[in-house]
DNA sequence: TCTTGACCTTCCAGCGACTGGAAGCCCTAT
DNA sequence: ATAGGGCTTCCAGTCGCTGGAAGGTCAAGA
């Protein structure tokens, strides 16, 4: 099509959602329900894709579905204060950081135990041992 | 019950792990079919309990179920090797460093997009600036 | 004795965020 | 005419549980 409409297909490789995913999106009410061309095709343009492009983005940067749409929402909002969208994603560094390091104590209880380990054709196991008679400290 | 058997509720507060989750471990063929009383209520021994602790403590340093499987049988098997379970080992270390180091990229474009906006009642903001223009590069 | 309440049993559904596949329609090119 | 590619819908599966419904079992209390 020679004007700015486009298919499903289009938008997906214009933004990086696939085509399966913009469907889910569209079910899940994260996107309005697409306008139709006359077979029935899902009809995309500059708009939809830019949006699309937006979630994409959000959604590398590890941010929720749920808060995707609130990002969504704000972006939106000409009236919107960057206060809400700062403390958003504040709140998301506050998850990343307690994700990190609970990773990383577990991280380092595995390598610490696979260090002691000779790892030879012997069965004699540090890790084995610490699994089967110590305490998990290791939580977040 | 004055003997070792106990209820499944009670090998769930001994190995800290519930007894919705013990069955579904049943089920999914992770640890084997419990043995039955009259009543056809699940009873477990101290070796149950064991490796339910086992099992408990693995998840709790992340390895995924199938991964607990394995380590389940290695350490069930005298003449295992260790550095089968040492090879497991480090291969979830390098994992867990994949996912701290993508994780760790992550948030530092967050909190340096944060930083950078003002958090005031006005809406300008470089976060929703950068989600709606700019490539991102944070992926792993 | 009856009832309450805490257990236990099974089965089914749902979470998040997709992803795969089946069955079938639409359109273009050969 | 047919082959292919892309589109449509709907259902199922992933992972690791978790919640709830409907019902059986048992010990203690009124």
């Amino acid at each position: 099509m020679s004007n700015g409409i486009i298919s499903i297909g289009e938008a997906a490789s214009c933004s990086g959602v696939p085509p399966k995913t913009i469907r889910y999106y569209e079910e899940i009410g994260l996107i309005a329900p697409a306008a139709r061309l006359e077979n029935r095709y899902r009809a995309y343009d500059e708009t939809d894709v830019q949006t699309l492009r937006f979630i994409q983005r959000a959604r590398s940067l590890g941010f929720s579905l749920k808060e995707v749409g609130e990002l969504l929402a704000l972006y939106r909002d000409r009236r919107r204060h960057a206060r809400d969208v700062k403390r958003l994603a504040l709140a998301h560094v506050t998850e990343l950081d307690g994700k990190i390091a609970e990773l990383t104590a577990i991280r380092n209880t595995i390598a610490d135990l696979a260090q002691r380990c000779r790892g030879d054709r012997r069965p004699e196991c540090p890790i084995l041992d610490e699994l089967e008679t110590r305490a998990t400290d290791g939580g977040a």
